[in-house]
Parts: structure tokens; sequence; C-alpha cells
DNA sequence: GATGAATGAGAGTTCATTCAT
DNA sequence: TATGAATGAACTCTCATTCAT
């Protein structure tokens, strides 16, 4: 693991436990076990970490969804592989995960550029919405609503994941929405 | 308006505007336009005046759920009552709906005690879809996952707000989110 | 003397001894025997005191000049009074006629507003030429050039006090130095 | 150009338009391309350099004013052919010419050993006023105090090219103040 | 000799909070 | 009760300088 890798992980160690807000370069230095001054020489600030975070949290959602929207494959088993799979990234990287909801509200991060990608992932659940409407599968409706129903659900679980760390409740949950958006956009009759 | 309420409507002004981590006593105090000894007459610190807000947020959108969940209506009407209620209360105060959604979400205001009564009105989404399972209106389903998804809506709904400011996308939203709820909950045959 | 004055004294010390680069905010402070937040409570920097000095000398300056220039009096006691002036103050005041010269070389300091009036002086000493040459009591000559050779000898007189501390030298420069403007500038024959 | 004098070559353009209080040895090295660790082992420090700087300027100018001190030549050519001397240097290196005068009125700088031998440059003209009032060419005056005058434009000239770049200008001020001098000094009837 | 990386010391600035009046 | 001023503790960031390779 490079420095900057090293650093990058102490970083989300604090800012998951104490807030990007209450996170100064020095903690992180300390965390990381190197002199502040190293801290700044591999990164101009503790901004260009939260960028850092986003930017690749976002690609490796992003390339995730591509993916699985070109499988040839039923779209309610796109929506639950989008869910499970962020379900093993919250294990993985617990910490990450809750950075990325707990500083996505924050007003000031509102602005950045690093954020301002994430909603094209919505965009992304909308287009495998909106072709399992064209192929007639799921009844219309307003994709991009409903998309951030998904989204709403999402960070729900995670904030869950968050206050409970109940890993099975969330499985559970998933599960349930899952139904429910079946039920709830499928055709009636042909059970999909 | 009272000094109190004066303090508070000019803290949530900046709070909605720089979040509660950039937010100084003494900027509070200028948009108050009090003496910054003031401010500390009236409030022990900064955190107070959130933990007001989080706790007067809290009782208004609990007195809303216990009154809703009491009424003798559909379970249906019950939930799209209360995401109107919130539709409404953005619209009245955008910058304090902010507040609440990206200062939850604070990793420094997870542990406020004043924001762990907000799981309370969980439970109470969850007790009106209990009841309506009881009475066999809605098929059994996991009523502490659903209401999860409920909350994420919710919370989804807000941050759209944020960032697009659209509210007729909203309306439209919440009136999706009804029907894919009471199609998707809803025992076949009965519609509701 | 008011707290700011205090500081600014305690500043002016310090820059005249350290240089204005050498001179952080805390060693003024502690001059001043103020805490460092003291200083920061009554400037913004200590950029602003330099412009504060610079401003004050240069009001100071300017209403010597303009008032000297308007009195009824010959062309050459009028820059010879301007000249004793100055001696004046370097005694009064040796450090801040110090910080004046020394900082305004400085190519940090060359783009300061405070400092580009200073141009304005000469400008004066320019005028006084011109009515001399006007009223035909000097033979005709460039004005701007010959206040330059003036202003020139005022920061070598400065810089030579700075070096020297002799005083006795610099009022005989300044005598020799009239003595050759009057010679040089006068029109032959009438001994002005 | 050997390594030094490139270092130097970049050092002098960062000191130019930054102050050197405000160049950093990693600028220099970086705008002279090499790593940082290079101008350390070419250079003890920073202040190495502007002693360089300092000491072959002043080498440069002794060797020039001596040398013109012994032509057979009138004094006040002598004069005007030091002020021309500087004239073409400032317009070879206006950068060098910049940080000379800048940086000599720095307190700072004042207590430099390389900085004082400047003191000694003022002695030749003294000398070569000496010389021209001891053959009569010219009345008798202070010299020191004369010297003093001339340095005092010479300064101002390079203050008055850093800031308005006009070399025409400088010119005539020149031709001015040599009229100024020979007129001033010169004894009267012979109009040397 | 050349070089990337490391590092301690210090400067600039902010802010929560107190206190005398 | 109201208020201007004071203050210490932190935090961000910079830079001269060294050192291992």
């Amino acid at each position: 693991m490079s420095l900057q890798e090293q650093i990058k992980a102490a970083a989300i160690k604090i800012i998951a436990r104490e807030g990007f807000s209450h996170t100064t370069a020095d903690k992180i230095a300390q965390e990381a076990q190197i002199p502040l001054s190293t801290f700044y020489d591999n990164f101009t600030d503790k901004e260009e970490i939260l960028d850092d975070l986003f930017t690749s949290e976002f690609q490796k959602r992003y390339d995730f969804y591509v993916n699985i929207k070109n499988w040839h494959m039923d779209w309610f088993l796109k929506i639950n592989g989008i869910l499970n799979f962020h379900l093993q990234e919250i294990q993985k990287e617990p910490e990450l995960a809750t950075i990325i909801l707990a500083e996505r509200m924050n007003s000031h991060c509102r602005e950045r550029r690093s954020l301002s990608k994430f909603s094209q992932l919505s965009s992304i659940i909308a287009a495998i919405l909106q072709q399992a409407i064209d192929e007639q599968k799921i009844r219309p409706c307003n994709v991009e609503a409903t998309s951030l129903i998904v989204f709403g659900f999402l960070d729900a679980l995670i904030y869950e994941f968050i206050m409970t760390k109940n890993l099975d409740q969330l499985q559970q949950a998933i599960d349930n929405f899952c139904l429910l958006l079946k039920n709830g956009l499928g055709k009636f009759g042909d059970g999909s």
C-alpha cells in the first residue's frame, strides 16, 4: 500500500468516526503515523481526500451500474443486483459507505464537482426501468421518480446500517423492497 | 417573536446556508443583529440550538404522525397524508428541512439524544402498516423494513428538493410512490 | 493612547528593526503585550498596519507639501522647507521613516494602493518648480525629472540616517543640496 | 552557463518578481528545473545567492567606477559616464537592478557584509569630485554630501524605471541632472 | 553527485467562551 | 440584563533543511 493510500485509509477512519468537519489534517497524520507536513506533501488539503473518495466511489458504482444495465437479465434482477452490490460494499468498507452518505448531505459538499456526478447513477436506474417499460415488462411509470425511490431506499439502508450494524435486517429489507417493487411495478397477470 | 426565537431563526438561516460545522456563534449573532454575548446569555452554545431544532421538529412530526395514525381512514391515505405533510413543511420552511436532513446524517450528530428520538417516527409508520395487516388490508410484510422504505423516500424527497427546488416534481414523485406502495403491498383482487 | 495606537507603535518598532517580511503578528502582539488574538481583533492582518502607516504618512506629507506650496515665498525656500520638514520627522520618528523607505522599495509593496499615492508628492514638487519657471525665477527645465532629483535626495538622506544616525551630516547635506539646486536651476545674474 | 549560474539566473527572476522574503528555495529550484536538493548542493541557503548577487554587482560597479575615475577626462563626463553605465545595466538586467535596489533598503539586508561595501562606491564619486575641486574645476563643496546626491538620484532613477519602465524619460532625467550638476557645482564664468 | 521523500518548527488565522462594566 | 473587549486553544498551511539511496 502506497503512502497516499495509507493516508487515505487513515482519513477514512477518522472522517467516518468524527465527521469530515471535525477531521483535522493533524488527526489524519497522527492516525497514519506520519508528520503533519508529510500529509501536506501528499495532498493539498483534506478536501482533496474527500474529493478523491467521492470520485473513486462514484467510479466504482458507475462502472458496476453500467455493467449490470447491459446484462441480459430481468429488470428486477438488475435492481436486486445493484442493491446487493451495495450491501457487499457496506460490509467490505462500512466506514467508506458511512462517509459517502453523511458528507453527501452536507451543505458544504453539495457544491463539490466530485459529488455532482452522483446524480448520473440515478439516471442509470431510470434507464433500466425505461428499458423494462419499453419491453413491456412493467407498467409505464415516472422512471425518474421511481429511481428516486430506489436511491432513497439505498441511503436509508446505509443509514440503518450505521445506526444498528444489523446486516441480517438489511438483507431482509432488500428482499422486502424488491418484492414491493416487483408487485408494485409489475404487470398484473404475468407475475414479473 | 421572542428574542430566543429571533436567534433561532437567524441560526436556521446560517446553518442551512453554511452547514452546522461552519456556523459560528458570531455569525448567528451578526445575522440576529445582537451582540455575541447576548447569544451566550440565551443559549449555552450553538449545539443547544441544533438540539432545540431537532427536538421541536421531532415533536411536530411526532404529533402529526400520532394524530394521523388514529384517524379512521385507509392506511394508504395515512401514508399519503404523512408524505404531503412533509411536502407542506418543506415549502413552509425549506431551510429547516435542509438542516434536519443534512445534520441528521452527520456523524457528530448521530450521538445526540435529540436526534435519537427520530427513530420513533419510523415505529409509527410501522404501526400504521401493522394495523393494515391486522385488518387484512394489505398482505403481511416486514413492517420495519417497509417503513424504512417510506423514510428513505422521504429523505430522498427532501434531498431532491434541496438540489432542484422543483416542487412539482416532488408532488409527482409522491403520487408515484403511493401508487407503488398501494400496488406493491395491497392484496391482489381488491386493489387496496 | 488607544489600544490600536499601542499596537501600531509596537508594530513600528518591530518592522523597523526586523523588516516587514520578518515581522510576525505574534512578535507585534508580544511587543504590545497583548494576546495574539487581540491583535487580530484590531487588525485584519499585519498588511493592514502597513497600509495604515503608508496612508497616514502620505497624508501628513501631502498636507505639508500642499500647504507650503501655497505660501508666498521663494521656490527655493519651499524646497528647503520640505527637506527640513523631513529632517524633523526623521528625528521625531526615525523608525517610521525607516519603514516607509525600506518597504516602499519592496516588490510586494509596490502594488499597494496605499503606496501608489506617494507619487502625488512628486507632482507637488514639480508644481512648485513649474511655478518658479512661470514666474521666471528659474530657467526652464524638465520639472518631473528635477523633482525626481529632489526625491532621490530625500531617500538618500533617510538611508544615510539609517546607516549612520549622524544628523549633523544630514543638515549639511541639505544645505549643500539646496545650494546646488539654487545655483543649478537659478538664472545667472540674479543669484536666485 | 554553469549549473550555479543557471540557478542564480532563476533566483534573480523569482526574487525580482516576488521579493527576496517571498522567495523560497523551492521556487528557485522549480524555476531552474532542478530538484530542490540540488539547490542545496550548490548553495548553503538562499541568503548565499543574495550575497553573491550583491558581491558581484558591487564588484562590477566598483571596477567601472575605479576605471572611469582614472581616465583623463572632465569630472563632469565621468559622472555622466557613471550614470549612463547604470542606465545600460538597467536595460541589460532590469531584474537584477530591481533586486539590488529593493533588497538594499531591507532592514535585514542592512547588516550584510556583502552590502556594506556599497558605501565604497560613494567614496569614489567623492574622490572624483575632490579631484575636480583640487584642480579648481568646480567650486569647493562637501564632497560626501554631493556624492549622496548622485547616489540618491541613481536610486530614484532605478525606482522610476521599476515603476514606469520608461527608459526615454530616464535618459532625459540623466541629462537634466548632469546639467544641474554642471551649473550648480561649476565655477561661474567658465561654464564647466 | 543527484534526487525524492521526509520532517520539525513556526506563521497566520479562527473561534468558543468568559468577564468586567 | 446587556455588551465590548479579551483570550487561549486549535487548526491550516508553509518552508528551510536533511537524509537515505
